[in-house]
RNA sequence: GGUGAGGUGGCCGAGAGGCUGAAGGCGGCGGUUUGCUAAACCGUUAUACGGGCUAAAACCUGUAUCCAGGGUUCGAAUCCCUGCCUCACCGCCA
């Protein structure tokens, strides 16, 4: 949530933020702005009201220990006592309004992100690896991942339906090195702690991250009296779990990282990348997560972005790394890098990770605070997250360019101690 | 699912209508002492939102906050209702 205090105070700057996003915003702002003048207005009668209260509060303890009369100020206070509640609920009802307002709004971008409508406006800031020349065509996960008896989308499909799929025998044992792959390389050389969250979360942890309000139509939820939904992503346990807090300054960064399954109800996506494992309603993850002080953050969205890049560095996938454009950002980001992998199916590179720095947006949500070592003033921490990586598109990437004349796939050699020391996969 | 007991500051724990932002202890921070460490002693120690002062702070001041939301009352941490959560026991169960 951006400040509304701050909206107030910067209309100007955060509707050109806003505008740089491809939203026009200019009638919410002015009713964030409208609501908190007016709130400010408020505040300071009822504040009055209340002191006067305690004041003739204490009169008339004072008399009643000296035995004296007070039904005089005990009317008064009767008469001030309704007022005093009615402009505490007329307050309510203007905070209420002004934080559903900017609860709905984006992060504005960070000034070193370029502004442009679309992901065409993207910038490539670093590429690694050579994709391979095939001397032979080289097949779709879709084609070869059946063949090989790994990949199964009917069978998904008769469990669940569309977008679900099952993985058997060397296909789910390479989904699971990958993931102790994944696990191990954050907590062993990059400094993550390992965590294994609840995969339901309530609704006030996905207000936290951003997910909720605007965008449940996205989450699967389940059904009956409980406040619950399946996690779209280990962004939203990890950045909760230290949700109205205040941390130790010295503690930071805090990263942590974590395994599970993601769930997306993807709507609005029909059509899209219908085919193969690319877009599911399921799909498992490794993500990253760090807390960190205002000062630190960007270099900290640098590193966590060479964490996730590493990954891919160590299966000798090729990739590169996009500084996204302000219109393809999503909600809660201030700055993203996307690290996309070479799909030789498809003859393009395809996200594999999103690394984002929320700054405080998140935080404010969320109510995570640090304060500075010892002493001084309880601020907002800055929380990023990254996918590090995601675990379907890396097999994936994997597949396709492993893979032989002869459908069979050679396993990357930093995998094959997860895999009892086999190279390849073959029918 | 049933029954019972509870939710007070970073933690433990008192308070049972006004004198309580809240005793006491622990922890944290600053200091005295010390060759260093420990101990002891002294001081200090919540958050949010307003107002004042300010370049900004510091600071001063007000209001709110004892799980949350309602209610009773001139006045609620304290009484009543509802919800949420925790613990214990029973049942069930990986």
């Amino acid at each position: 949530m951006l400040d509304p205090a701050y909206i107030r105070d910067h209309v100007e700057e955060v509707r050109t933020g806003l505008r740089n996003r491809g939203l026009d915003s200019d009638k919410a702002l002015e009713e964030i702005a409208t609501l908190e003048t007016a709130r400010r207005r408020i505040i300071p009668e009822l504040e009055g009201l209340r002191r006067q209260q305690n004041a003739s509060g204490d009169q008339i303890a004072q008399a009643k220990r000296q035995g004296k009369d007070a039904t005089a100020i005990q009317e008064a206070n009767k008469a001030r006592t309704v007022q005093i509640k009615q402009l505490g609920f007329q307050l309510d009802s203007i905070e209420y309004q002004r934080t559903s307002a900017a609860m709905v709004l984006p992060n504005l971008p960070h000034a070193s992100v370029p502004v442009g409508k679309s992901a065409d406006d993207n910038v490539e800031v670093r590429r690694h690896g050579e994709p391979r020349t095939f001397d032979f065509q080289p097949q779709p996960h879709w084609d070869l991942g059946p063949a090989l008896g790994i990949i199964d989308f009917e069978r998904g499909a008769k469990l669940a339906g569309a977008r679900f799929t099952v993985l058997s025998g060397a296909g789910a044992r390479l989904s699971r090195a990958l993931i102790n792959f994944m696990l191990d390389l954050h907590t062993r050389e990059h400094g993550y702690r390992e965590v294994e969250p609840p995969f339901l979360v309530n609704s006030a942890a996905l207000t936290g991250t951003g997910q909720l309000p605007r965008f449940e139509q996205d989450l699967f939820k389940i059904a009956g009296e409980w406040d619950l939904y399946l996690v779209p992503t280990a962004e939203v346990p990890l950045t909760n779990l230290h949700r109205g807090e205040i941390l130790d300054g010295r503690e930071l960064p805090i990263r942590y990282t974590a395994y599970t399954p993601c769930f997306r109800s993807e709507a609005g996506s029909y059509g899209q990348d219908v085919r193969g494992l690319i877009r599911q309603h399921q799909f498992d993850k490794v993500e990253l997560v760090k807390l960190t002080t205002p000062e630190s953050s960007y270099d900290e969205l640098e590193s966590l972005t060479a964490n996730a890049e590493e990954v891919l560095k160590r299966l000798e996938l090729p990739y590169r790394t996009m500084l996204l454009a302000t219109g393809d950002m999503g909600f809660s980001a201030s700055k993203t890098y996307d690290i996309e992998v070479w799909l030789p199916s498809q003859k393009t590179y395809r996200e594999i990770s999103s690394c984002s720095n929320t700054e405080a947006f998140q935080a404010r949500r969320a109510n995570i605070k640090f304060r500075a070592a010892g002493t001084g003033r309880a601020e907002f921490v800055h929380a990023l997250n990254g996918s590090g990586l995601a675990v379907g598109r890396t097999l994936i990437a994997i597949l396709e360019n492993y893979q032989e004349k002869d459908g069979s796939v050679t396993i990357p050699t930093a995998l094959r101690p997860y895999m009892d020391g086999k190279e390849r996969i073959s029918k």
